[in-house]
Formats: C-alpha cells, structure tokens, sequence
DNA sequence: CGATCAGTTGACGCGCATCAAGAGGCGTGG
DNA sequence: CCACGCCTCTTGATGCGCGTCAACTGATCG
C-alpha cells in the first residue's frame, strides 16, 4: 500500500467515461476535488481496511477489483460482497466505530482517498453529492439483500449461476467487462466457498457439473456465461441494464 | 391499513422518549414536521409494502415490529430482516423503482409517513438529518452483513441463538423490551425458519434442544434469554450497549 | 527442487430437508 | 353449542445434499 504523488483529477476521473455511471457537472466535480485526499494503490491481496481497526478514510474504487468479509474467532469466513469501481468503501465504519470486515484486493486496485472526518461537513454541504451517498447505501443494502435470499433459499448449484451471473452484471456496469458476458478475474474456488456458504470441496464439484452442463463456465480466472438469459433465470436473477449509478 | 385524523406531533414524538434513540432539536424537530405527512396504522399481518409495488411513501416505524421479506417466483421466501420502532422503511425504493420486498407487520403497527417525491429537498435542505438518514443506511447494511455471516458460516443451533439474542438486542435499543431480556411478540416457527435459511421442521426441533439445554427457551409468542453473555458468546454476538440510534 | 497453494477427485457420514401424521387452539358457521 | 376447518406446533421415519477427511495433481516460486 503506498500513496503515489501524482493523482488523477477528478475532471479526468476514469469512472467519468463508464456509461453506466451517472457523471457529475463542474461543480460537483470542483467540490469533490476538494474533498479529495489522495490516491492509493494495493498490490493484489492488499488490505485496504482491517478487521476491528479504526480507519481514518473513505474511498472510492477507481480501478481494481476487491471483496468485503468477515472472520469469526474461530476462523470462519464469510465474505459479505465484492466491491467493484465505483464503489465507496468504508460507510459504516465512518459511523459506527471500527469496521467489523476487512476489505482486500482480488487484483491490483487503486483507490480514491477521502477524509472520515470532513465527511459531515461534506454531506452537509452538498446535497447533491449527499443523496448519491444515500443512493450508494441504499444500493449496497440491496446487494446484501440479494446475497441474502441466495444463502438462505438457494441450493449450492443456483447458488453458484446466481453469483457468476451477479459478478459479471456488476463487472458490466462498472465498464472491466464487455458484453460478451465473460470476466477476467483471479476468484478462487476458496474465496467462491466463503462467499456462498458452501464448503470448498463442493464448492468445485458443483463447479464442475455446471461446466458440463453449459449453463456457467467457470474456469480458474475467468467466468464466462454462454446464454445470460438461461443463466438469470436459472437463478432467478433479475438484471437491470438500463439503471445507472451515481458515484462517489 | 388507514389514515388517522389525529397525528401525534413530532415534538411529542414517543420515540424522542428512548434513552437509546437520539433525540433530535427544535430546529430539527420542526422541519421534520414540515416533511411529515401523516400517520398510518397497520393491523396484524397487514402489508405496509408490496412486493413489486412502486409506493410514493417513506415510513418510520413509530410502535410495533415488522418484517421485510421477499418472495422468489417458486414460493420460496426470505425474510431479509426485522423492522422496529425508530427504523425507516422504503429507502431503497426510493432510488431503485418499484421495491423487491414486502413489508409486513407483525403485531399492530403505528407508522409516521413521508412523501418520497420530496425526499430529495428533504436531504439538500437539512444536513445533520441527511447524516442522521446515511448513518441509518448504514446501520442497516450492517445489520444485514450480520445475518449474512449467520447463514452463511453458522449451524441451526449458533443460527437460532444468533436471531434470538439479536431480536432482543434490537427490542431493547427501540424501548419495547425491557432489562429482562424476554420479548414477547408473536413470531411463528415458519417464519424462524424462512429468516434463517432453515425448514420448519429442522427449526422446531432445533428451537426444543435449546430449551432443554436452557441457553434460550424460546417459546411461542416469548423469547426469553436466561444468559445474556453466555448465549452472545455462543453465537459469537457482539452487543453494543451504548450506541445511541438516530431516527428519522 | 522441496515447499506451498489452487484445483481435483474419491469415500464416507452427518446435518438438515422432506414426507407424513397427529395434537391442540381458535374462529366460523350450521 | 358443537362440528368443522385451518393454522401452529410437534414428533417420527427416511433420505439426500452437502460437509469432512484424505490423497493426488500441476503450477508457481524462492
């Protein structure tokens, strides 16, 4: 983790010109550069936030791609979502005392600083800005909301259509992945496991069936999914490809 | 559900009486009245929410407890979480369309309405109520990082202590249970069992060993928790009994 | 070139789902 | 006023989905 000198201005921010994230006008974009602290790079399984620690910042994803979890004591694991460009890091934990989860880097990541403490001034002077934070939230919960139904109701194979088909709707959106419906990226069947609730072991067999089946195809590194709509409705999966997103 | 004459007054607010809840200032007070449009009352098992409804409508909880849950085309159901005096319904479909959960109540509920449509201005206009309503964002996302760890790594046993503790918990912060830590409020067993991922069968069961083992006697219509300390650190619960909870 | 780690596959067993049926409470209508 | 239906809770029997233990492969790396 090191804080490079040179950041981008947030005029020439890069999630700018992804078209399913809602731009901002001049002076939204003058008020949040403001607010700005920096930039920050994490090399892939960098940690962004610890487990119980007490953070300083908030941040945005601005490339890079990185998952949310939490340990029990006795060394369980659940990974709570996966956290894309475009995302704010960090809400909670700007309220209610240390973060209960970590957040690590499934590939390089660069992220957008911002102060924890000037955050209500932020909020208080800028409501534009203010109801896209509310946006934000909002929109996060209802990802929870999701996973949640998935864990609870689903069975270990819909589980694993639902995710691959989740994760490659949300790589859409935040522009790291085209519509061929395929995504690039190191996800082990681990990390898959502790997302889903489902052991390791099974967590690949399942894979495996799906494979031979067609419906997902998962290999190590790359997801990629031959009929998007066979796929959403397998796991009962509503997409949205009109709504766009605020940021930051 | 219906529409009463006689609202109470936001300065008389029975929720400003909690010692958990924060209360707010004249200033504060007085524009919320503004905002306000009114109260409602729902009877037992009446739907404040539709699934797939676009309501105009925000809603705080003033008396009673919900659930919110969602329905899959199959039949299956999750109930995603409980909804208590002090919380706000509606957020997220005041940003998304039309809501993928229902809101149902519980007992006989007493609601404070706001109009969606001037919930923009709403935020732009009153910062410290703008913070006020992110932190409530994120203290539901919280919650529901919570009950995501609990399907997704707990067995039925640390599961149904987990929902216990945590329900009390909760009636606790909102001033409707009392140090004892026993609530009484008419949840079935089916309903158990849709929250946790669980059939009825297996929750019944489940729910008589921790009777017999006397970690938490959960009766119908009563939960009751002999060992506070003992049950929190069975289902690895960590309680704050300080935070203060803001509302509205 | 041993060590470590992701993926893979087999064998086995337990936790939990499913099917089934009965008991008790409560409201409704004949 | 009792009979009936419906709902919730309860308990037994059976079986499958998934967890666990274990071992082997191939890749990466110091």
């Amino acid at each position: 983790m090191n804080r490079r000198a040179q950041a981008v201005a947030c005029r020439n921010c890069p999630l700018q010109k992804q078209p399913r994230l809602r731009t901002l006008d001049e002076r939204q974009i003058d008020y949040l550069q403001d607010f700005k602290r920096g930039e920050m790079s994490v090399e892939r399984e960098g940690m962004v936030i610890e487990q119980g620690q007490f953070g300083p910042h908030l941040y945005t994803v601005l490339e890079g791609v990185l998952i949310r979890y939490r340990t029990l004591d006795d060394g369980r694991r659940q990974i709570v979502n996966f956290v894309f460009p475009g995302d704010l890091i960090g809400l909670q934990s700007a309220f209610e005392g240390p973060a209960n989860h970590a957040v690590e880097a499934l590939v390089e990541a660069r992220l957008c600083m911002f102060e924890r403490k000037s955050f209500p001034e932020f909020i208080g002077q800028h409501p534009r800005l203010a109801y896209d934070i509310v946006w934000l939230a909002a929109a996060e919960e209802t990802q929870l909301e999701e996973h949640l139904v998935a864990l609870g109701q689903r069975t270990a194979k819909e589980r694993l259509v639902y995710l691959a088909v989740w994760l490659v709707d949300r790589a859409q959106i935040s522009g790291i992945s085209d519509k061929g419906n395929t995504l690039t990226l190191p996800i082990t069947q681990s990390q898959v496991a502790d997302m889903l609730g489902l052991s390791l072991v099974h967590t690949n067999r399942t894979l495996r069936a799906l494979l031979d089946s067609g419906l997902v195809e998962w290999r190590p590194g790359e997801i990629h999914i031959p009929d998007m709509d066979a796929a959403c409705e397998f796991a009962q999966y509503e997409r949205d490809t009109e709504l766009e997103r605020p940021f930051i």
